[in-house]
RNA sequence: GGUCCUGUGGCCGAGUGGCUAGGCAGAGCUCUGCAAAAGCUUCUACAGCGGUUCGAAUCCGCUCGGGACCUCCA
């Protein structure tokens, strides 16, 4: 069986996975910013890592996962002004900053329930961590690396990258960028006279009597940069050196090369041994974002109200959505490829139930089919292996489809129980439920269990049954036809048995 | 302008130098009182041009198209 391997962004090639201590995962995952709800584009790198969180736990790994919430204010840059994003969101809406913060907090976790997402081992808020912040910015001073201005302070990038580069840890390790390039084509922003060079980012800024989100530190009141907060914390919680840094791509430059300078500076290290990417979600070819207008809210995307959708699309087709394509790729959205992973979904889940509900006598021995039996136990040994090899969860569940039918031609009696060994079924059985429900964390969304509901339903179609023996077609068409317009669907099985769905 | 990624059939998407990806949609057939579901079969592919090779969607080059990052961004 081949090992894990993950695309790793800093060595841009596949490695395999060795956590640095035997048997435990240190895993940070840059969290949400909650200065807004979240949309469909954010639902990928939490159901993404999601998915890595309960692998490596299903590979016997203890894992402390950190995930941040960011509700101290990142800069917003728009033409010349410079403010406070929370701050300035919370004058719009006449909101105390920390009341909005609280507010949008609450729906990213209810959207993270929704999903299915086991939540962090620990879900650290930059507002909480200031002090560990403030003394990771003297340590960089101390050492030389970052310069106070107004208030502000400043990392030194170009003597960083000077210094570290001949450590091998050069500005641009991870991203591939040229610094001299950036002091080319870094644009002009505000405060940049501050600076000593274009390429320096803000480790503390000084607050302007407007800002509402403020603390004291030694440089006066203001409030923590850009990237402090994940260095800061990862640190803090996971140490000087942990194995996985994950995030969306786009976090790549210039957030997590910061993250690496600032750590190198502190512990001199580069943080995480991996650096895991995800790719966009797009829509109509173009990443989903506020700056192009063309963002869908997940309270959108699970009701439908929003002009592009043509219909709501349930937390668990979202799921399945993104799991049928590779983290990696960036995956384009459309009503028409979210009905198909609706419905694939649906023919999975109703395979999964069906076999859940076999019985395995545990005597068949030697299988009735060979070529089903050989084909059956193939798909399933090799499902580990597409695992392992960087995630590929669009092939796993193309695996898990491959055996889709034979599940429904067991079910309607077209492949006999004895064609598969009783040992190859078990192993059929466990899979599905491995993948499915513990790597994959898809569950059952319409609550068919209802007892009350399926009393009533076990008479109505006793009642039909009934009619249909008598050739009453009237009847039992009639008692069909309502159900299924009050969004309860019969189906006529092959035994002669009823079954129904919530549609 | 710089750095990088990408272009697969109606749609979404996986992919190893030679072996059917898969899902959805369409068509035919089977089962069925009819329907739904299901099963079987099946049509549309690897942007274009050139090269390497016994053989390339898969490697190389060029052309064209799309995108990301370079600025808060999942």
């Amino acid at each position: 069986m081949p090992a894990l391997q993950f695309y790793n962004s800093l060595s841009r090639q596949k490695e395999v996975f060795q956590s640095l201590i035997p048997g435990k995962v240190g895993l940070y995952v840059c969290g949400p910013t909650v200065s807004g709800e979240s949309h469909l584009g954010h639902a990928r790198p939490f159901i993404t890592f999601d998915i890595v969180y309960r692998y490596l736990r299903h590979l016997g790994y203890q894992v402390r996962y950190v995930r941040n919430i960011t509700d101290a204010g990142h800069f917003e840059e728009e033409g010349r002004e410079s403010e406070d994003k929370i701050s300035k969101k919370a004058a719009l809406e006449k909101l105390e900053p920390m009341e909005l913060v609280q507010k949008y907090t609450n729906l990213f976790h209810w959207a993270m329930r929704e999903f299915n997402n086991i939540e962090p081992s620990i879900e650290p808020t930059a507002t909480g961590h200031i002090v560990e912040q403030i003394v990771m910015i003297q340590k960089i001073i101390a050492d030389g690396y970052a310069y106070e201005a107004n208030g502000s302070v400043y990392f030194d990038v170009e003597k960083y990258h000077r210094h570290f580069g001949a450590r091998n840890m050069p500005y641009g390790i991870l991203s591939g960028r040229v610094l001299d390039d950036q002091l080319e084509t870094t644009r002009e922003l505000e405060s940049q006279e501050e600076k000593r060079n274009k390429a320096d980012f803000a480790l503390w800024k000084h607050a302007a009597p407007e800002h509402i989100m403020r603390w004291e530190s030694p440089w006066g009141e203001g409030f923590p940069g850009w990237h402090i907060e994940c260095s800061a914390m990862s640190t803090k919680y996971l140490g000087d050196e942990f194995d996985i840094h994950g995030g969306g791509m786009d976090l790549q430059f210039p957030h997590h090369e910061c993250e690496i300078a600032q750590s190198a500076v502190c512990n001199h290290k580069i943080p995480a041994r991996f650096w895991l990417h995800n790719n966009m979600i797009t829509i109509n070819g173009r990443k989903m974002g506020k700056s192009y207008n063309n963002v869908i809210k997940l309270s959108e995307l699970f009701s439908g109200n929003h002009e592009i959708l043509t219909q709501g699309y349930s937390p668990m087709t979202v799921r399945f959505f993104i799991l049928q394509t590779h983290y990696r790729s960036t995956l384009d959205f459309s009503n028409e490829a979210l009905q198909a992973a609706e419905r694939g979904l649906r023919r999975m889940w109703e395979a999964f139930t069906q076999l859940n509900k076999f019985e395995v006598s545990g005597d068949v021995v030697t299988a009735g089919d060979l070529d089903l039996e050989a084909h059956c136990f193939g798909v399933l040994s090799g499902l580990e292996a597409d695992m392992n090899d960087d995630l590929n969860t669009a092939k796993v569940l193309a695996g898990l489809f491959e055996l889709v039918p034979v599940i429904n031609s067991i079910k309607d009696g077209l492949i006999s129980k004895d064609a598969l060994t009783s040992s190859t079924m078990r192993m059929m059985k466990e899979m599905f439920n491995t993948y499915l429900v513990d790597i994959f964390g898809l569950k059952e969304e319409k609550k068919q269990d209802d007892q009350k509901l399926s009393a009533v339903l076990g008479l109505i179609a006793d009642i039909r049954r009934d009619a249909r023996a008598r050739k009453d077609y009237a009847t039992s068409d009639k008692i069909r036809n309502q159900l299924l317009s009050a969004g309860i669907q019969l189906k006529d099985e092959k035994d002669g048995g009823v079954s129904w769905e919530l549609v």
